[in-house]
DNA sequence: AATTATTGTCATTGT
DNA sequence: CCACAATGACAATAA
């Protein structure tokens, strides 16, 4: 049996959480050996690779769902031991065919889909309410779109496909022949129908109650449960890098728990033990718990949205009405919460078109505007396509998608402009913001405190890194080395500090400030540099006829006349020129009738210097005269390379102050990325736990009052539904405990 | 005339 | 100790 974890990665989660929604239990080995191509390609039409045929395949498939619990089993395709393909295909349902989704493939787009969502959801549960709900369903569209969204969300947080290719799939070779011929395929499984297998189809639910009666072993259980769906979600929560949750952080899933007492973290450790072979906690725990202990604040938040929502929905129609209701709770968090989980959802459509209208959004839709070229680039980074995708409306990004083509991700996209993807996720930020008030003061308090630079930082970067792009190589790069190329230091330098020092934060600035009136100068040190010390040496004369250099006791008679024969010069030009170009200590020596050149006294070595002077008689002056030249000389030379090495390493500390900017503002962004990505996933376990605890009936066919019940995640990983009391007893119990470990 | 940037020089320290 | 490099401080000069 294939461990969970590979289920994880497969994305057959999402798949099959459907099943068990619909309250079908699903046997995942069954599914991979029915060649059924990647359930996230074939339901997001995202992959060119499949057919029309082949989609009309999976639909076949997935119609399958509608027949009652006892002929599910026919659908189930599987394959036998030769590898032909077999199973039986019932009378094919029909719900599917309306949803365009899975026939044009144009996956979130959502403008194909935009009829019938709700109405079938509602009178599917009309139906089906008085029955078991989880024992039998159809797969209406609402379910499609929730795989649709939570397989983009597996897209978005870099669930590998490949992985899910690959890994399980040793006869994908076999698969792709067949899938390449998919109507033959399909054929095949309405035709073949004869041998299914039995133990996909435990389907419990006799009652409502039903739903936590199987708690078996996770790893080893044939079938995934409901329960189990819901762990292995939130257990690919962290980003797609099947890292695990730490204990601490199940508060997110209790949180998600509709209750009007805060149900106050029900236990971690339920649901820690179901991730043990999460492969690399290594990073991602620490990170997750840093993000988490972010979090923990705007929990509450979503929590008391959660119960609103519930509560609102009374009792048959209680998912219809959260749906309906959502966006209109006066808290705007429901609409990103509805984003999260149903952004691309049909039914939400016009919902979200009237959102737009709120302030918020409009903004966020002028802002996609502004930047469609950006929008595939933006799926390259992390959530951000999650943002576009499903924060947004589907028809912001239908929009986009007009002008920046398909939302897939774009391998050129890490290649675009960063700066753009700050603005856009800043904006986001912005946007957001409006959503969730704790979270709001929260970044607030950020950017009051540091983001002064962040968010001036979002552009600094900006205008450095296309500066950069054009001129030098390195851009966006953040923490690129330093590196010291003179000439273009000098130009990106200047600009990535006008820029920069604008937005250094306030305790920066000062510091900034204090060296900007320098820097300027450096500068234009810096252009002169080059050429400057080059041919300093040779130049050096030429303009500075200083003067109080001289030595008292030296005086030439000519010196201080040399000011007036230089004005003179100026207009008698030749000799006198030369005259002026020759430094103080050149006239000097002539004056003193040095019979070598000051070059040769300052640069030959002590050595020859010495021979040099001891061929000539020379006296007490001259020779003093000559020691304090070759002193100055080397002195002043000196000087010069002091002075160009302390531009130097001024310049190199200025770049770093840049880089360490630039790289503080963009762990800034992705912490806040961070954040809402948190955000959004808490809203989409809180959805599903809605739609899962909507869906259940007692015994009379009632659905359960979220005051009295409450879904727990029990240690064995299950979720079993217990009532209140009990479920906020447990939850006192597990706070104590967290709060022991921290001790 | 005042200010600023640049450069040279000196004194000092370190090598 | 010498020669010299490095550097801070000061001053002259140019712009």
């Amino acid at each position: 049996m294939l461990s969970l974890k590979k289920y994880f990665t497969e994305g057959l989660i999402q798949f099959t959480i459907l099943l068990s929604l619909i309250g079908v239990r699903v046997d995942v080995d069954t599914y991979l050996n029915s060649q059924l191509p990647p359930l996230r390609e074939i339901i997001l039409g995202q992959s060119s690779a499949y057919t029309q045929t082949q989609f009309h395949n999976l639909r076949n498939t997935l119609d399958g769902f509608q027949v009652p619990s006892t002929e599910v089993s026919a659908w189930l395709v599987h394959r036998d031991p030769e590898g032909s393909v077999s199973g039986t295909q019932p009378s094919a349902g029909i719900a599917l065919e309306n949803g365009g989704g899975l026939q044009d493939g144009n996956g979130p787009d959502g403008a194909v889909r935009e009829n019938g969502a709700e109405q079938g959801f509602g009178e599917e549960l009309e139906d089906l309410g008085a029955v078991a709900a989880p024992v039998n369903g159809d797969l209406t569209k609402e379910d499609i779109d929730l795989i649709d969204i939570l397989w983009r969300q597996d897209i978005d947080l870099g669930a590998g496909r490949e992985i899910f290719d690959y890994s399980h799939r040793q006869k994908e070779s076999e698969v792709d022949k067949e899938l390449s011929d998919g109507r033959e395929r399909g054929d095949g499984w309405r035709s073949a129908g004869g041998q299914v297998t039995n133990r996909n189809l435990l389907v419990d639910g006799e009652t409502g109650e039903s739903f936590p009666a199987q708690v078996p072993g996770v790893e080893d259980q044939t079938a995934l449960s409901l329960e189990e769906c819901l762990r292995l979600l939130e257990a690919t929560f962290p980003f797609g890098e099947n890292s695990e949750f730490p204990a601490a952080d199940v508060s997110t899933l209790s949180e998600a728990v509709p209750s009007e007492s805060r149900p106050a973290g029900i236990q971690s450790s339920l649901l820690s033990p179901l991730l043990p072979e999460a492969e690399s906690p290594f990073d991602l725990e620490q990170q997750w718990q840093d993000l988490m202990s972010i979090m923990e604040m705007q929990a509450m938040e979503v929590n008391s949205t959660t119960a609103e929502t519930l509560y609102n929905g009374t009792s048959g129609d209680l998912l219809t009405s959260n749906y309906n209701l959502a966006p209109n709770t006066p808290i705007n968090q429901n609409v990103s919460l509805h984003q999260a989980s149903l952004g691309s959802c049909s039914q939400d459509f016009s919902l979200f078109s009237s959102e737009i209208e709120s302030p918020s959004m409009g903004g966020s839709s002028a802002l996609l505007q502004l930047t469609p070229d950006n929008s595939t680039g933006l799926n390259t980074t992390f959530s951000s396509t999650n943002f576009s995708g499903i924060f947004f409306p589907p028809q912001l990004n239908s929009t986009v998608n007009e002008t920046a083509g398909p939302e897939l991700p774009d391998p050129l996209g890490g290649l675009l402009d960063e700066a753009m993807l700050d603005e856009i996720s800043l904006m986001d930020l912005a946007i957001e913001e409006g959503f969730n008030p704790v979270q709001a003061s929260q970044l607030e308090e950020e950017f009051d405190s540091d983001s002064g630079l962040s968010l001036d930082s979002g552009h600094s970067p900006a205008s450095l890194s296309s500066s950069e792009a054009s001129s030098s190589s390195s851009s966006s790069s953040s923490s690129s080395s330093s590196s010291s190329s003179s000439s273009s230091f000098s130009e990106e330098g200047a600009v990535g500090y006008s820029s920069d020092s604008e937005n250094v934060d306030f305790e920066e600035a000062e510091g900034a400030v204090g060296y900007q009136p320098e820097y300027s100068k450096f500068c234009r040190m810096s252009y002169q540099d080059p050429s400057q010390l080059h041919y300093l040496p040779y130049l050096e004369h030429v303009g500075h006829n200083h003067t109080y250099n001289m030595a008292p006791g030296t005086l030439d008679p000519e010196e201080p006349k040399l000011p007036s024969v230089g004005k003179k010069s100026s207009k008698e030009k030749p000799s006198e020129f030369l005259d002026k170009q020759m430094s103080r200590d050149e006239h000097r020596a002539r004056a003193m009738k040095i019979p070598f050149t000051n070059d040769k006294i300052i640069n030959l070595p002590v050595e020859e210097f010495n021979e040099l002077l001891s061929k000539y008689q020379l006296s007490e002056a001259q020779l003093s005269l000559i020691r304090d030249i070759r002193r100055r000389g080397k002195n002043k030379m000196a000087a010069q390379n002091c002075r160009k090495r302390k531009l130097d390493t001024i310049l190199n500390l200025e770049r770093d102050v840049e880089d360490l900017q630039r790289d503080k503002s963009k762990l800034l962004r992705e912490k806040v990325e961070f954040l809402k990505s948190i955000r959004q996933m808490k809203q989409k376990v809180q959805n599903l736990y809605q739609e899962v605890f909507g869906r259940l009936r007692d015994e009379n066919g009632q659905p359960y009052s979220p005051n009295q019940y409450a879904l727990q995640y029990a240690s064995d990983g299950s979720v079993i539904l217990i009532p209140r009391t009990l479920a906020d007893q447990q939850a006192r119990r597990q706070e104590r405990k967290q709060k022991d470990r921290r001790k």
